[in-house]
DNA sequence: AACTATTAATAACA
DNA sequence: TTGTTATTAATAGTT
């Protein structure tokens, strides 16, 4: 709007520049306050000129509560300028204030999520918060139910693990007993007379699983899962693997 | 622009604030890119519509570093007026680690508390998050009741008042209305035989309540409550005051 | 700072 | 929501 139209890139004559940033800005701030007023929405609009000069516009919850809103939500991680080359070369009293401030904004903010310091907020902001809350409530008992999930799924796995090394040591002892067995009666049949009676089988044949025993290297460490449920062998019949 | 021009006040219909809201957001954010580009500015521009939802716009250096650079402009008036004692005898260097670390903690803390990162908690971490949670969201959504049940015994409150204004008017009213009676008949009676019906009583004598006249300056500003319900002259019958 | 000729934005309508 | 159009508002170039 205006006399042509005006292609969409940095205006290169200095004056021009300057003119139709101060037309623009005033412009700018203008539809900023009318959407805030008209549409009741809460607008922060920040303007630094090429020269560094700031401009600014807030709905009346003041700057300070927008931003601390806005952090609210995208929460892309500020990570505080990795490496501090210039030690010497910092303002340490400006830089000190604004963490502080940070802390302070960040505190007040979370006393928010704990559900204290309420009497500060207006009703809307009330209601931002306890939607923000109620999400993150879900999203929380999500996770907690899908760790329980997996630390189940992780329990029958042992549990079925156990088991088949269970029937594999029966088995065996088995075998054993048998082969015990025969070679009893080959002894028998070599010493008859010999009172059979005072006879007990070596070692490993009580029939009672052993799982302390010969086997334990193969059977590893059982792992505490995170649901610190102690494993005690009972079926869990419910949620499918 | 547009037809008919419009008044910088609420848009009270919803479904014509929300396309407004629309389409001048567009704008808005159009304007911004245009005056960040053509003037070589920096812009941030955050919109929370009425809902709560965000819409912004930056600059490519991003809104974070905008940001950052708003802080450290707002916070260096800040500095002017809080004197630090002893600058010189702090140690900058573990100050601001320690400031830093505290803020990358409650960072963490934040975005556990925003639902977001919860990979990284173990299973009993989050039933305390959970807890803490749910505790904050039961005073919160209380804190939000209170609000609500005040600016309704406010409103009956108001309500009350302008009625008891209502019935005082319309008393004042009726009291005039019969010394203006009285008066008529004694003009009458001393210009007996004068045409009765061609007289008409002065001015306040018509029997509608009339709020915006001469008492106006008896009913205090209605005031906005945090609700944000027009004032109409209904009786809300529940909630106990 | 003002002043227009123009373009751009948009309110109402579909 | 998206599109169209009649109007108003913003503003580029000029004084």
């Amino acid at each position: 709007m205006g006399r042509g139209r005006v292609e969409l890139k940095r205006i290169e004559n200095k004056i021009n520049r300057q003119v139709t940033f101060s037309k623009r800005r005033v412009g700018l701030l203008k539809k900023a306050h009318e959407i805030s007023v008209l549409c009741d929405a809460e607008v922060a609009l920040i303007v630094f000129s090429h020269k560094g000069k700031l401009f600014e516009y807030s709905t009346d919850s003041s700057m300070e509560k927008i931003l601390e809103q806005y952090e609210r939500y995208s929460y892309a991680e500020r990570q505080l300028v990795a490496g501090e080359p210039d030690h010497s070369q910092i303002n340490w009293s400006v830089e000190h204030n604004r963490l502080k401030a940070r802390i302070e904004l960040l505190q007040k903010s979370h006393r928010h999520y704990m559900g204290e310091n309420l009497d500060v907020l207006s009703m809307k902001e009330l209601q931002n918060l306890e939607q923000q809350i109620d999400t993150a409530l879900k999203q929380i008992r999500s996770r907690r139910n899908q760790i329980m999930h997996e630390s189940i799924t992780d329990l029958q796995r042992q549990e079925k693990a156990i088991q088949d090394q269970n029937s594999l040591l029966a088995k065996q002892i088995k075998e054993r007993e048998k082969a015990a067995m025969t070679q009893q009666i080959q002894w028998e049949q070599q010493n008859h007379g010999h009172n059979p009676s005072s006879f007990l089988p070596p070692q490993p044949l009580r029939p009672c699983l052993n799982m302390g025993g010969l086997y334990q290297e193969q059977v590893p460490e059982v792992r505490r899962n995170e649901l610190d449920l102690t494993l005690e062998p009972i079926y869990m019949g419910c949620f499918p693997a």
